[in-house]
DNA sequence: GCCAACGTTGGC
DNA sequence: GCCAACGTTGGC
């Protein structure tokens, strides 16, 4: 059955290898439609593979002023490989993959909508921060609400290309639509809930003296690296059954550290950030 | 531009 | 295989 989707792009002009990696919601606008390309993160990648043509996106703005959701796309073309990791001037060039065995893919993305009303980030926090609705948005429901409280994008927001489950998907339409929250002040109270920690002077509990380490020196350059391989058996072999590839452990828990095992976590590129497209 | 969160590296 | 140093994302 269908899945939604949520992609993440950077709306402000940001230089990498001297190229400007801006893609906002005009920019979107205005091309239509576009390869997905640069993102270099096995666990997004997989989520990509999975993307079937005609399956609905929530286009993210992304580091930027006022994060949040700009507008909706489709998928226009399923997985193919992103040719832009085998180009030395390309932002995201990636040395270690050749063609011969495409590491890194990418979906075509075609502009539906823009968001008649911007729904920020700021917005979902509230949402989920909070017990109760107040009555500029009562109507997403305790169950809107339960859903957008779930959403990757609030429970962990570094991943580039996030899952979007039907109801989310449902509330954050209503909410582009009806908005109705611009009166609230959605900045995060001071008593409640208190996310963002102001830095403690150190925890310094368990162990009473950890001896200074030696500095670590970082490899700049592997020898031929066999690094982690385990990745391509999710693409190549199994003309069979397809799938299997990336098995979603539930990313919650606790504030532990997520597992990265094979492919589905961690970024090995030197590409910064969220999924870009190009105009 | 700061820095929290969190993932990775690699010495021990 | 633990865990401190390091690197990166991305909100603020």
């Amino acid at each position: 059955m269908a899945k939604f989707w949520l992609l993440k792009a950077e709306p402000d002009t940001r230089i990498v290898k001297g190229k400007d990696v801006k893609f906002s919601v005009d920019d979107f606008e205005s091309v239509k439609t576009s390869p997905w390309e640069g993102v270099r993160n096995y666990e997004a990648r997989n989520l990509m593979k999975e993307m079937q043509k005609g399956e609905k996106a929530l286009f993210y703005h992304s580091n930027c002023k006022v994060p949040g959701i700009a507008g909706f796309a489709e998928v226009s073309k399923e997985a193919y490989p992103d040719f832009t990791a085998w180009d030395p001037a390309h932002p995201y060039y990636d040395p270690k993959t050749d063609q011969d065995d495409p590491r890194w893919f990418m979906v075509e993305l075609t502009f539906k909508s823009r968001a008649q009303n911007f729904v920020p980030l700021a917005l979902l926090r509230y949402i989920a921060d909070n017990s109760t609705l107040p009555p500029e948005i009562e109507y997403i429901g305790d169950t809107g609400a339960k859903a957008i409280k779930a959403m990757d994008l609030v429970t962990r927001g570094r991943l580039s290309v996030q899952r979007v489950d039907g109801k989310a998907w449902d509330t954050i339409v209503q909410l582009a639509e009806k908005g109705g929250w611009e009166e609230l002040d959605l900045k995060p109270k001071k008593g409640g809930a208190a996310p963002r920690q102001p830095k403690k002077e150190k925890v310094a509990q368990k162990k009473e003296k950890p001896p200074p380490r030696p500095q670590r020196k970082r490899k700049v350059k592997e020898e031929e690296e066999s690094e982690n391989e385990s990745e391509s058996e999710s693409w190549e072999e199994d003309g069979d059954n397809v799938k299997k590839a990336y098995t979603p452990q539930k990313a919650k828990g606790s504030t532990k550290r997520r597992k990265t095992e094979d492919n589905s976590t961690n970024d090995l590129a030197p590409r910064r950030r969220s999924t870009r497209a190009k105009a």
